[in-house]
Formats: structure tokens, C-alpha cells, sequence
DNA sequence: TATTGTTATACTCTATAACTATA
DNA sequence: TATAGTTATAGAGTATAACAATA
């Protein structure tokens, strides 16, 4: 059991904190301008405030969309493999699971060979609500890139996989 | 004065946790997998590991090293305005120079005409250090889009200024 | 012995809000 | 009254490490 509910309330776990702009006029940024790495920082800032803003009816941020997706497309995963998938601690994947069963949308069910493990899997209402979503986030993501054109986004996109995939570049 | 000195350890501000691969075979990924903001945030989980890697020697983090850029290149800034172009709350401004002032790298000096602020600027060593950082973050960023061709890098850092700066594109 | 899930604990980051001293 | 900097406080997020049950 979580120590504290974190599920019942209908905030955002993150402060939108009002607009950032990621570029002012008037201000040298130096070597910060010519670097991928502050250009990903910078997106990801201008990108996550719109995520949580577009989400907050279902209180669902990033890691919990990511969370769910996963689990509904990789049905009984355990949770250390969902850790892993994750890039985060297992217990970090305990409390994440805490809050999305908390919430309603995920069980653990007891794995039939292990009886340490749970096989995770969506509730219908988990299911129902991936959908809606999932969709609400596909239209983020589409918003927050519409003054790109479809080629633009597609090669962005190519690149961003290409760069976070590393010299091995099998993807 | 800050609350708990943080600039004697070496050790950064983020711990590594060993390396997170942000697309495993044999897992499913479903919508995430055509989002930008999915592949940004994978991008920047990996670039992240490597930077935090690169400059641990100084004990410097992406926000302590954007902070003595932004100083070095717009001097006698007052801690406001810093937090203005950092995108943080003040009271975050105020604990990032506590600890690069700490770290002999910022000062903070009277403002001529205004009694209650401050002038930010660097220190002989904090500029001195810079330039070091300054090379040890270039080729951190080279490092990790090695894989990249030259047009490749240069369109990725377009297309991400380009998404940042939103629909209003005058950058 | 090793692994699964869990809990305890700690630390970073960042926000809000109240406070002070100036303006 | 408003602003600059500061401090207090709180919360999310995530890490390490120890633990019980099971393999």
C-alpha cells in the first residue's frame, strides 16, 4: 500500500508555473545556442508544460501515460521489467504502479508460476481511458508541432530516434 | 546564506544509475512511439546521462552551467532577471547562485543605483572554469550526436528551435 | 544465494507564500 | 504600493539500501 494517496486529488503533479519562453530577445545565450542538448531541454520545457495542461482532467502525467501504454501493449509484464522498459528504479516503478492502481486503472494479478511476482495488467476502466488518452495526447502532439509540416515532423522525429538510440544505430 | 552548503561534494546533483536504453526490442511501445514529445524526452534522458557523466569532475549541472553561461555573456544581470531567462520561480535563481557562489564562480555585487539588488557576474575563476566547462560541454554534445552527419546535427537543432519557439517563429 | 516486490530514508529540484529592505 | 532578494515550507520525483517472501 502507498503511504500517502496521491491519486485522489485532480491536480497535476507538476506546477505549470505560466509561460516559459525559451528564447528572449535582448539575452545572449552564448554557447547554449550552437548545443543539441539545451535545444532538446528547451523543447522538452515547452512540450511537457503543454502535456500536463492538456492531461490534467485525468491527473495523468508523462510517466503514467508511459506507464499505461506500455502495459496495455505488453500485457502480464512484471514490474521489475517494467522498471526496466521505464529507466527507473524499481521502486520508483512500485509507487508509480501504487498511484495507477489507486487510480483504477492497472491490477496486479498474481503471476502463475511465481508467487513473488504480479503480472500487470489494465482494468477496463484502464483500458477506456488509455483510449481517450491517448488520444488527448496525439492531439497535444500534434498542437504543440502544427507550425511544423508533415516533413518536418517526420525528419524530426527520424532524428530524435536516431540521437537518443546511440552509435547503435539498430533501432 | 543557503540552508545546507551543496558545493563541497563532488559527487552531482544526479545520480547516473546506470545507463537507460530508451527502446528495447521484444517491448512494445504503441502511441509513444509516434510522438515527438515521447522521442524528446528519450533524447534528453540520454544526453542527460552523458552530460551529467562528462562534467561531474567540476561538479557542474546542465542548470549550473546554462546560469554562468547566461552571466558570462550578459553581465551585471540582477537575480530576477536571471530566473526570468532560466524559466525559474526566484527563490530557485537564489539557491542556484548561493551554490555558484559557494563554489567561487559567481559574485554577487551591489547595484549602483538600487540598493535592495544586485549585479551578477562572474568571477576571475568562475570565467576561467567556464572556458573549461565551456569545452567539455562542446565536446559532450559532439560526443553524443557523433552519429550524426553535419547536416543531420544542423537540422535537428533547426527543427527543435523551431518547435520551442512555438507558433510565433521570429526567434 | 539470487530475485521480486516492498518499505524506509534521503536528496534534488522547484514551487508558493510570507517576510525585509528598499524604491 | 510595488519591487528585489530572501527564507520557510511543501511536494513531486527518484535514488539507494535493507527487508521479507519466494525461487
Amino acid at each position: 500500500m502507498p503511504r500517502t494517496p496521491k491519486a485522489d486529488d485532480l491536480y497535476p503533479a507538476v506546477a505549470p508555473s505560466g509561460h516559459f519562453n525559451p528564447h528572449l530577445a535582448d539575452v545572449e545565450y552564448g554557447a547554449l545556442d550552437g548545443l543539441v542538448g539545451y535545444a532538446v531541454r528547451r523543447a522538452q520545457l515547452h512540450i511537457y508544460e503543454d502535456f500536463v495542461r492538456s492531461l490534467q482532467t485525468w491527473n495523468i502525467t508523462p510517466p503514467r501515460f508511459s506507464a499505461m501504454t506500455v502495459i496495455a501493449h505488453n500485457p502480464n509484464l512484471k514490474l521489475t521489467e517494467l522498471a526496466n522498459i521505464l529507466g527507473v528504479a524499481r521502486s520508483g516503478a512500485v509507487l508509480l504502479v501504487d498511484t495507477l492502481e489507486d487510480m483504477g486503472m492497472v491490477e496486479r494479478q498474481p503471476a502463475p508460476k511465481d508467487k513473488r511476482a504480479f503480472r500487470l495488467v489494465l482494468t477496463a476502466k484502464g483500458a477506456t481511458t488509455l483510449d481517450e488518452i491517448t488520444r488527448a495526447v496525439t492531439a497535444h502532439d500534434a498542437r504543440v508541432t502544427a507550425h511544423l509540416s508533415t516533413d518536418e515532423r517526420q525528419t524530426l522525429l527520424a532524428l530524435l530516434n536516431k540521437l537518443a538510440s546511440g552509435p547503435n544505430s539498430a533501432s
